[in-house]
DNA sequence: GCAAAAGTGTTTGATATACACCCATGC
DNA sequence: GCATGGGTGTATATCAAACACTTTTGC
């Protein structure tokens, strides 16, 4: 009797809140069936065709939830029997992906009384083992954020200084200094100046940046190459 | 159409080679079957029963090798559509693992013609994508000794500093400094000294340490709570 | 000029690295 | 004593953090 496969994902982004201000949400699914009937549940849905496990969870987050993601990454694994007991319901297997989009795809999201935007660091209770999935999404993110480009998954194609510490704050949940956060992303390498500027402001006008598009946002060692999943 | 879904596990150890020097390797088997008959391969099996992921592949690597992991951490799921393929053969996708063991306890390990220690960084072509996986899994335990504990799962319950140091730079491939090794280890509280002392050789008596066994070798973070997988 | 945010400079402490040196043991 | 590896000390470079300062814009 082998158990069912599933494919989820913890989608990020970051939009305003009732407040207006910008912090770290994700989408969720209302539950239309037993079990957990009721409860958010994070996207996703069986395996099937024949895709690769990357295709699978890309095409899933975009049938439920119209979203393209500008980075995605497989999690975890989840598999205890008891995660989908309840009854004697059989038993289900996740293989769980995290993903960042951008808050102008995030805007364009479908948004109905089945899917919502919850803020990630108060979430309710969710179904299953979502909530300590969601936990270690977050985990990740926040680890991955200081030593790769991650960030960038966040932002449009150009982006100012400001507005990628603010994606560091935000996540990171405490203020980072202006000075040093320049100089370390400069650093890096991550960032190329386009030339440009956004004028308007009543401030000298801020710098705008590109990343480098033929680097990938992380390095993930031999699973770099395409098509090896 | 379900995909099949087996537990694999990249199993790590410390042994001396042919020439007697200690190197890192990995207990493969041999194929008995299409596909890839003859070729060798890691270790592994469908997932069947009512453990968690972590239990089978704790099961699964003693019933193949009949080898007790110090560590065992879950790596990653692969699932690509064209990976068992060969002929029409039905899909599977992969949880995978990796595990450490002691150099006495894989020297206890079964070792038949069917099941051979071979140096992991020089493997001839094994079965299935089974080169990427342990390619990716050498990078993971090369990465994690730089920020985790994880060392101490090649070693026994009492060790001197001079082996774990040498299982570093083993495992890393390069010499590291006596004395700043020392230093850092020291500063990361991984160890505590036993007080006794390795007396009989004509050198000065190293002092033996043991590491807090207290403490997980690995933060994993929301997932470092057992039974959570 | 003033407010506001961009951008630069400087100082300090912690950490990594290289390398020299002393210590305890068997022979 | 001498060889051998265990263990300690010290100088230097590199990096992170804290914080003061200058620059450019709109009003």
């Amino acid at each position: 009797m082998q158990p069912n496969l599933a494919i989820s994902t913890v989608i990020f982004a970051l939009r305003p809140d009732e407040n207006g201000r910008n912090t770290l949400m994700i989408p969720l699914v209302k539950r239309i069936r037993e079990p957990h009937l009721g409860k958010w549940a994070l996207p996703g849905g069986p395996l099937v065709g024949n895709e690769s496990l990357d295709e699978a969870a890309a095409r899933n987050l975009r049938e439920t939830t119209g979203l393209t993601p500008r980075y995605l990454e497989q999690l975890y694994s989840f598999g205890a029997p008891e995660r989908s007991a309840g009854a004697a319901a059989e038993r289900v297997v996740s293989i769980v992906y995290w993903a960042l989009v951008g808050t102008d795809e995030a805007d364009r999201a479908v948004e109905s009384e089945n899917v919502h935007w919850l803020a990630a660091d108060c979430l309710p209770e969710l179904a299953f083992d979502h909530n300590l999935i969601v936990e270690y999404a977050l985990w990740r993110l926040r680890a991955k954020l200081n030593y790769s480009r991650v960030a960038h998954g966040f932002l449009g194609e150009e982006f100012t200084l400001a507005q990628l510490r603010e994606v560091y704050e935000i996540v990171l949940g405490r203020p980072l200094d202006k000075g040093n956060f320049r100089r370390s992303v400069e650093a890096s390498g991550a960032i190329i100046p386009t030339g440009r500027v956004v004028a308007g402001a009543s401030n000298r006008p801020p710098a705008l940046y590109t990343y480098d598009k033929t680097r990938s946002l992380a390095d993930r060692g031999p699973l770099n190459k395409p098509s090896d999943y």
